[in-house]
DNA sequence: GCTAGAAGCGAACGGTCGTGCTTTTCTAGG
DNA sequence: CCTAGAAAAGCACGACCGTTCGCTTCTAGC
C-alpha cells in the first residue's frame, strides 16, 4: 500500500468518526485537514470534490460494516441464530461513539437528491433485503411460521434498531439495550413455529 | 396580532418547511429571507440569533403537533382507541412533504450539545412519556394485559413510527404505511387482554 | 392626522466554505 | 544515488455564512 492510499484511508477513518456526529453534510475540508495534520489542499488532492469524499466515506463505512457485522452473522447457522448474531453485531455497531453513520445519513438525505442520497438509499435497501432474506430462509427451513411475512418482519427488525439508536444516543436511556433485546425476543417468538 | 408577530409566524412556518428537508442546522438566514420576501437583516431582527430561530422553529412545530395529533387523540376514549387515533394522526404528520421535523432534528443533534439539542431531547421525552401513559391507562382499565410493560410498548410504538418514516421518505416504499399499520395491530394484539 | 416606536432595508464586517493554481517536499523504482 | 512522479503545502479566489449598524418606512394609539 503506497503512501497516498495510506493517508487516504486515515482521512476516511477520521471523516467517518466526525460525520457520525455532524453528518456527512456537516463534514468540512478544513476541520478534517486539522484533525489529520494535513493542509486543506493536501487533503483535498486525494478527493476531487467534497461529494466524492462523502461517497468514499460511505463506501468505507459500508466495508467496515460488512466485516464487523454481516460476516460474523453469515458464519452462524441460518434462521434464528443468524438473526441473533446479526442483531448483536448491529447493536454494537450502533453503540459506537457518535452513533451510526447510516442512521445519521439516512435522516440527513431523506429528501436531498443527489449521488450521496442515491448511495445512502442503496445501502439501506441492501441491509433491509439482507434481513428479509434471513427471515425468508427461516420460513423455508420450517423454523419460522409459514404465514410469516419476511418483509414485515424485516421492517419491524429495522424499527427496533432505530428506536434503540434514538433511545441510546439522543435520550441516553440506559435501558435502551435491554428493551431492544426484549423487542427482538418478542419478534422472534411471534414468527417461531 | 400585530404586524411583527404576523411575519414572525410566517417565517417560522416557512422555516419549518425548509428545515424538514435540510435540517435545523441547514437552515440559512439568507435563503429563508428570500423565501419569505424579506431582507436578511429584516428577518434577522425578529430573532436575535440563529440558535434562537432554531429554538422557535421547534417550539412552533411542537404547538402544531399538539393541535394536529395530540389533541384529537385525547378526545378519543382511553386505551386502544386513543392509541389508534394518536397513531393515525402521527402517521399523517410524518407523511408531510419533507418528512417530520422532530425525526430529522433528533438524528441531527443526537451528539451535538447545546440548547437546541436539549430542546429536541425534551420534546422527544415528552412524546414518549405520553405514549407510555396511554399504555399504562389501558393496563389500569383492564383493557391491556396486567403484565404489559408500558415503557417497552411505547418504545416499540416509537420504533414502528421511525421505521415508517425511513421507509416512506428515504426508500419511497409504497407499502410503508400498510406495514406500519400491521405492526401497530400486532403490538396492540399482544397487549390486549 | 401626528408622532413615537416598531418593522424593515442596505451595506458592510470578519470568518469560513469548497476549490483552483503553483511550488516545494517526499517516495519509490531503476 | 538519481530522478520522475506522487504527495503535500502555500496561497488566493469568489461565494456565502451570521451578525451589526445606521437609516428609512410603516403602523398603531392618541
Amino acid at each position: 500500500m503506497g503512501k497516498g492510499e495510506e493517508t487516504r484511508l486515515a482521512v476516511l477513518d477520521e471523516a467517518a468518526r466526525v460525520a457520525r456526529v455532524v453528518g456527512l453534510g456537516g463534514l468540512t475540508i478544513g476541520t478534517l485537514a486539522e484533525r489529520t495534520a494535513l493542509s486543506k489542499s493536501g487533503l483535498f488532492g486525494h478527493f476531487k470534490s467534497k461529494e466524492s469524499l462523502q461517497l468514499q466515506v460511505l463506501e468505507h463505512a459500508r466495508a467496515r460494516f460488512v466485516d464487523l457485522v454481516v460476516r460474523p452473522a453469515l458464519a452462524a447457522p441460518r434462521g434464528e441464530p443468524r438473526l441473533r448474531v446479526l442483531f448483536d453485531g448491529w447493536l454494537r455497531w450502533q453503540s459506537a461513539p457518535g452513533g451510526c453513520l447510516f442512521v445519521t445519513a439516512a435522516a440527513e438525505f431523506h429528501h436531498q437528491s443527489g449521488a450521496v442520497r442515491d448511495e445512502v438509499v442503496r445501502g439501506e435497501r441492501d441491509m433491509l433485503d439482507m434481513v428479509t432474506t434471513m427471515f425468508r430462509a427461516g420460513v423455508a427451513d420450517g423454523a419460522f411460521r409459514q404465514d410469516t411475512d419476511p418483509d414485515q418482519a424485516a421492517c419491524e427488525f429495522n424499527g427496533v434498531l432505530l428506536a434503540f439508536h434514538q433511545a441510546f444516543h439522543l435520550l441516553e436511556d440506559e435501558r435502551a439495550e435491554s428493551r431492544a433485546r426484549r423487542a427482538l425476543d418478542d419478534l422472534l417468538a411471534r414468527v417461531r413455529t
